[in-house]
DNA sequence: TCAATTAAATTACAGTTGTAAACGAAAAGG
DNA sequence: CCTTTTCGTTTACAACTGTAATTTAATTGA
């Protein structure tokens, strides 16, 4: 496998701009260029721009329709995100990651069978679980741990 | 409050230098540069800029030993990790995050006791959750939801 | 005291990102 | 047909990032 991951590659404000799309699935850049400049003080020029570059990443598909493009996500949302989230997770000492979670957790609004499901997973998990988890900041030889 | 939080100007690179200094708690530039070295395949160099930036930044305190400095860290280790998740977190459509938060546990190893304290926060959401939550990536006026 | 070492600060430099104007080709209106 | 509008492409440009060499100032060993 390729160690390239696209979404490593795409910026915040290009993330903008796959929302609308992902959400809207399809949508020509008029479209986009309205919906995205109606969330931020963006000019149409700046819009395209971002249009431009996620076509040339492999982001976005284009679709010929009469003189204009279709644009079309070429990545699943959902798998995007949750690469992110766990990108986010494996960048940090693995003895914060409870407490982030936690905290994460505490701030975000979830569905009740989202907060199920969790539950139900993490049920699963307790058994097997290690008492605790080691500081992973530091190389071999250097066990000051944190 | 300044809406210019420390920890969203703070680069990958230079999070792998923070996660060093507070491992260490406490660390001179030697010190950092040889464990940051190891892991990361770094000129001496490089680190000390990473190292500057950080200072420049106020993520870094330093105090004078000798001829040299001694590094410590200017921002709570779990507060920096906790933000970043979170800001992760609103960065997605809100239908995602439940989803994401799965995915990104499966992957995750965590004590026994984080575990338990998740389950307890899930538990305690669980009878004022919303039965789902809305897409959150279009403006007013464009209700396409997702 | 003088050279060699060290530590920090300054400078460098290409690639990425945010932000956008300018350009060229095609289409639509007259 | 010719002008105006539209849509995509090119070019622009400063700030930020990753990566590092060079310089300067102080320190230490000889």
């Amino acid at each position: 496998m390729p160690t390239t991951d696209i979404t490593e590659t795409i910026t915040n404000a290009e993330w903008c701009v796959m929302r609308v799309v992902w959400t809207l699935e399809k949508a020509d850049s008029h479209t986009i260029i309205d919906v995205v400049g109606q969330q931020h003080d963006w000019k149409a020029a700046t819009i395209k721009t971002l249009i431009g570059r996620l076509v040339k990443k492999g982001a976005l598909a284009t679709t010929k329709s009469g003189r204009q493009f279709i644009y079309t996500p070429l990545i699943a949302e959902q798998t995007a995100m949750d690469n992110a989230l766990t990108d986010q997770l494996d960048q940090m000492c693995a003895m914060c990651r409870g407490q982030a979670f936690v905290h994460a957790l505490d701030q975000t609004e979830l569905s009740q069978a989202d907060i199920q499901e969790l539950i139900d997973h993490l049920q699963a998990k307790l058994p097997t679980a290690p008492a605790t988890v080691a500081c992973d900041c530091l190389p071999e030889g250097y066990e000051g741990s944190c």
